[in-house]
DNA sequence: CCCGTACTACGAGGTTTATCGTAGGAGCAG
DNA sequence: CTGCTCCTACGATAAACCTCGTAGTACGGG
């Protein structure tokens, strides 16, 4: 049983790896902090074209290349579609509470500056 | 008693305009990750020259800036001593548990980095 | 008034970053 | 095989960032 999801493999940070710091400045971007949001509230896996960023397709793979280079998410080929999902289970080990109190912080400011 | 600390005043963002991506970008930086920890762990405030880090005084007035204009602390004049204070309760108001968990985080990853 | 201490302002150098456009590879449907 | 879709790699550009050194300001002590 092997298990083949696809052929093409990218490289991710193992958990012990993962550094604060990275993970600060990947969210530090409103663009990949959107991102992160929309992967959270989700759940699932979601795949690059999902996203409707004001931005062009190459700075998107730009950005997702950053989350998955600080450990934030896991992406992973399926067919030609490229799914992108959290690390939740990695970042809750590492830093306990904080994905979760980070979401939170970004809702509440998404509520106070967008909200009526 | 119009309590006079100093007479410069430095440029302080209102705590509605502090933006969560800006503290995330301010935390992001070694330099200043470290900073906010020992000002966390004093609980008070700490002059700017208290500090012994591994690079020069400019630019170590410069993270105290990046600091200051994120919102992370507050800065006052004393004398000819500048005050660094964190700003816990605009923060814990703001984004509840985000400091906290922050500063747990960061000191998880120092003893998981430096410790046995 | 002069000097020392504490911090800043400004400019420069080198690296990183965000963004784009174009060209191209990998898989799937005919 | 042909085309289509999804995503990437590369190069370019402009902005931001970290660092430094030098010169300078503000305050307090003698």
């Amino acid at each position: 049983m092997t298990t083949v999801t696809s052929s093409r493999d990218l490289p991710h940070p193992a958990r012990e790896e993962i550094r604060l710091e990275a993970v600060l400045h990947a969210l530090s971007d409103p663009m990949r902090l959107q991102i992160v949001r929309e992967l959270a509230t989700d759940g699932g896996e979601l795949t690059c074209s999902h996203f409707d960023l004001p931005v062009t397709k190459s700075t998107t793979t730009h950005h997702f290349r950053v989350l998955r280079e600080s450990g934030v998410i896991r992406q992973v080929y399926r067919g030609t579609a490229k799914m992108n999902g959290l690390r939740r289970d990695d970042l809750d080990d590492l830093f306990p509470g904080l994905l979760g109190t980070l979401l939170g912080a970004a809702a509440r400011q998404a509520g106070r500056l967008g909200g009526a």
